[in-house]
RNA sequence: GCCGGGGUAGCUCAGCAGGUAGAGCGCCCGGCUGUUAACCGGGCGGUCGAGGGUUCGAGUCCCUCCCCCGGCGCCA
């Protein structure tokens, strides 16, 4: 038995059919117009939308009486025929015969014009806008061009906790919660998790919302995100940057394909995202960078962090996301592997959306020496105890691993291009807003 | 946490040499109308973010607090 409902078709089935069809379809009111010979219902559903209209002169009065009541997102349901009419968007509509109202809609409180603020207050009826509909169907289309190509390329998704004892790094902050008396945080990385994972598994990935409680008032940061993270072994950074290039290219190519209805409703200009695709992604490292920015007349010296002000300027240089790579270390965290040749580096690299969207991945070579990862932490200021278990993966037949943890919101605001994360996903926390 | 901007009708905003609150949209009523965020006329609608102060009188000036927006930092 299918799941699907076959007695009804979908406005965009609907809009496929042929003059004289007799169809059924169901959904909510988007448009009403009520006119003197006609009353004219849009009607939206998950895939688009289809005008409907209602004769006055050959329906019967219960019908009339019935669409005069029912205000704008009432859910209806209509039967009618297909006729091919160029004043109807879509260039079809449906004359109706019969309708029914399934729920009849209070006076909708958005009506075009409200300000962000009042939207984010009634986040659970915006997100029936054309807008945010397509911007999911966008995400969910990124997720999958992932997901692709992690099974082609034989990787296992796995499930690390989000509950967790510790910090992964010092210094983000942490939500806290009561386990039972003892403290626990809510997940800010999944990394040391599938650190395990790779010595029975090899290559892991994982999606999970991730936690920082920094305050934060950027249009880029999230309190709760959905982190993308995947860790191999036998992968030295190199590697690393060349799967994070496939895996991006792989979900920009998924929406290419699949999604240009909805690149279109959010008014995204698919240029860049068809370039990105066409060359390697450059790699510029911390020292070129630097050197960049300081002929650009920027006055940073070696050893200071790239900030985004620094990160804009850069992203003026490319037209496809780009690599930076090989930081100081002391701009870094300390599992990251130091560069043997020039031990003030380590192996670590971003990926930057370009367009002044910014970083998007971030990753590294690990540490894989049980002695130099025990001297970074101290070096750190961190407590070996708290590391205990990370520490023993060096022990029992360490390998040469590399990761990267992906902020999903912050791929789908670049690629759906967006100006703020908020859109990216249905109910953003940030800005200390929990409700809806 | 720091810097800047802002809270006035259901919504978007105007009003600021201090003198009893206004527009557009929405809503209700009427008209017109194969409409495309329909149009035209009328009506309803406000403890001017909260508290305190100055003043004969405060949306307007002063103080404190709350909330929102943009940017930095933190990072994905």
């Amino acid at each position: 038995m299918s799941e699907q409902n076959s007695e009804f078709k979908t406005t965009k089935e609907i809009l496929k059919l042929n003059e004289g069809e007799k169809v059924k379809v169901r959904g909510w009111i988007y448009r009403k117009r009520d006119l003197a010979d006609n009353i004219f219902i849009v009607i939206r559903d998950s895939e688009g939308i289809i005008q409907t209209v209602l004769s006055r002169k050959n329906s019967p009065e219960s019908i009339i009486s019935l669409a005069e009541k029912a205000n704008i997102e009432s859910s209806i349901m209509v039967e009618g025929v297909v006729k091919n009419d160029e004043r109807a968007p879509g260039g079809k509509e449906i004359q109706i015969e019969n309708l029914s109202v399934i729920g009849f809609s209070d006076d909708f409180p958005i009506k075009g014009g409200e300000s962000i603020d009042y939207l984010l207050d009634i986040r659970h009826l915006w997100l029936r806008s054309r807008k945010l509909t397509a911007v999911m169907k966008i995400r969910q289309s990124i997720l999958e061009g992932m997901r692709e190509y992690f099974k082609k390329n034989n990787w296992w998704e796995v499930n690390p906790p989000i509950l967790t004892q510790s910090a992964v790094e010092g210094g983000a902050t942490l939500f806290e919660v009561n386990f039972f008396g003892k403290k626990a945080y809510l997940s800010q990385s999944a990394q040391f998790y599938l650190e395990v994972m790779i010595f029975s598994l090899e290559r892991v990935w994982a999606i999970t919302p991730s936690f920082r409680a920094e305050k934060s008032r950027t249009r880029r940061h999230l309190y709760e995100y959905y982190h993308l993270e995947g860790e191999a072994a036998w992968m030295n950074m190199k590697d690393m940057m060349g799967h994070v290039e496939g895996l991006v290219k792989s979900a920009i190519k998924k929406v290419l394909n699949d999604r240009l209805e909805e690149l279109e409703i959010v008014k995204r200009n698919v240029n860049i995202l068809e370039n990105s695709l066409k060359a390697s992604f450059p790699e510029i490292t911390y020292d070129e960078a630097i050197e960049k920015l300081r002929r650009k007349g920027i006055n940073l010296k070696w050893g200071d962090d790239i900030g985004a002000d620094e990160e804009k300027v850069l992203t003026e240089y490319y037209d496809t996301p780009f690599f930076l790579t090989m930081f100081p270390k002391h701009l870094k965290s300390f599992y990251m592997k130091i560069d043997d040749s020039r031990p003030e580096l380590v192996y670590g690299f971003d990926l930057e959306a370009p367009e002044g969207y910014g970083e998007v991945v971030g990753g590294s070579q690990r540490e894989d020496s049980y002695e130099k990862l025990y001297k970074r932490i101290i070096e750190e200021g961190l407590n070996p105890n708290d590391y205990q278990w990370y520490l023993d993966l060096r022990k029992y037949g360490s390998v040469p691993h590399s990761g990267y943890g992906l902020g999903v919101d912050r791929l789908v605001t670049w690629i759906a291009g967006l100006d703020h994360i908020r859109d990216s996903i249905p109910f953003p926390r940030f800005r200390e807003r929990i409700y809806p």
